[in-house]
DNA sequence: CAAACACATTGAACGTCGTTCATGACTACC
DNA sequence: GGTAGTCATGAACGACGTTCAATGTGTTTG
């Protein structure tokens, strides 16, 4: 009967997590409380800190799955795509991370407003992660600016990458300068539009 | 004698404004407590709500005047350099709105992380002068697309906003793509200096 | 000027939150 | 089957924004 408690623990810690991860679809981050967690997992409060560390480590778990989720969606949007010029590569990534920031935005948003203050530690495959998204947009761009070195990539891809999320983030909340998601489209076909031509 | 208790509130209400934004100025908006607010005040807890609806309200009342020196900053970036070009003048602006985020993090940062979820009403002078920032992109961009009409340019103004407000956001925080304030500049200076190109 | 009323101010108390820890229960080993 | 060690439990803690009965002050009236 070895590992009985281990098997438990493992089960619950999934359970928390997909528990987590429902209610951030549902009402998003901010609607995350331990108390209705532990409820709704059938266990104590204090048993969530047994498997994690706080709840912010059970955020960057649920994140970790939605990072997994937004890389597949992104790099799917390139399947078939490879005959295109780098430029329509670099437009078709951008409307799938669009589709699936709009499709999913509670646990899209949760990814960049989970609390990251006090863990002085961002989590290595947060960076590995965001890594392996800056290489697919680095590859176009190599091909649109065979002149540039690699650090004047790197800026480029994190220019360009920040750019589209700044415009879905801004497109998709109502506050700023809330818009249809056709138009957030539009506009990343715009600005991408332009990039690369001289 | 009348009017005592109406100078006395209003006197209450400008020091509490000031203090909330040394407090965020200093810690940020996540540090903004009521309990230290009325100790430093030297008022009772209570007479924070007899001033104010609520902490919201209070924190809306400081990003009014950082919207303000926001504005102020990015029209000021515009003087001595109407001779420019349209497109430079459009990075003109990017970079002086960089220099604010930069110079004023915090209350910078506030102007976007301050709940407004439960308030359906967002105060009409956010969108009133985040218009009159759009009208200060929407200028020069009206120059390098004449052919462009009323909604075209809005869609593109918000779109080159929306970039540089990215790149901007990305760029200051350590933690997705955190770059030294230059290489930011550089990155919107890339962007930018594509746009109406062809 | 004084008295009585209206209203502003107060801070203890409420409900909720994440987190902790003494206690009791259960597992694992002899 | 008994015992030692480990784990789960949920009441309790401290901090938070917010409220409201009680207290104090300003204003008005006789």
């Amino acid at each position: 009967m070895a590992g009985k408690v281990e098997a438990r623990r493992a089960a619950l810690r999934e359970k928390l997590v997909e528990l987590a991860e429902a209610q951030i679809v549902a009402e998003g981050l901010g609607s995350l409380k331990a108390r209705q967690l532990a409820k709704e997992a059938g266990c104590a409060l204090g048993a969530i800190y047994n498997v994690f560390e706080d709840m912010t480590a059970l955020v960057l778990e649920v994140n970790g799955r939605t990072f997994q989720q937004l890389g597949a969606t992104v790099r799917g949007s390139l399947e078939g795509a490879e005959h295109l010029d780098p430029n329509a590569r670099l437009i078709r990534m951008s409307h799938a991370y669009l589709g699936y920031a709009a499709d999913n935005t509670h646990l899209w948003r949760a990814l960049f407003d989970v609390d990251m203050s006090t863990e002085n530690a961002v989590p290595q495959w947060y960076m590995q992660a965001l890594g392996e998204l800056f290489a697919l947009i680095a590859a176009p761009l190599a091909e649109l600016f065979p002149e540039k070195d690699r650090d004047e990539l790197s800026l480029m891809t994190r220019a360009l990458f920040s750019s589209v999320h700044g415009m879905v983030l801004l497109g998709l909340q109502q506050r700023i300068s809330g818009v249809p998601r056709d138009q957030i489209a539009e506009m990343i076909s715009q600005v991408l539009g332009q990039i690369g031509k001289n």
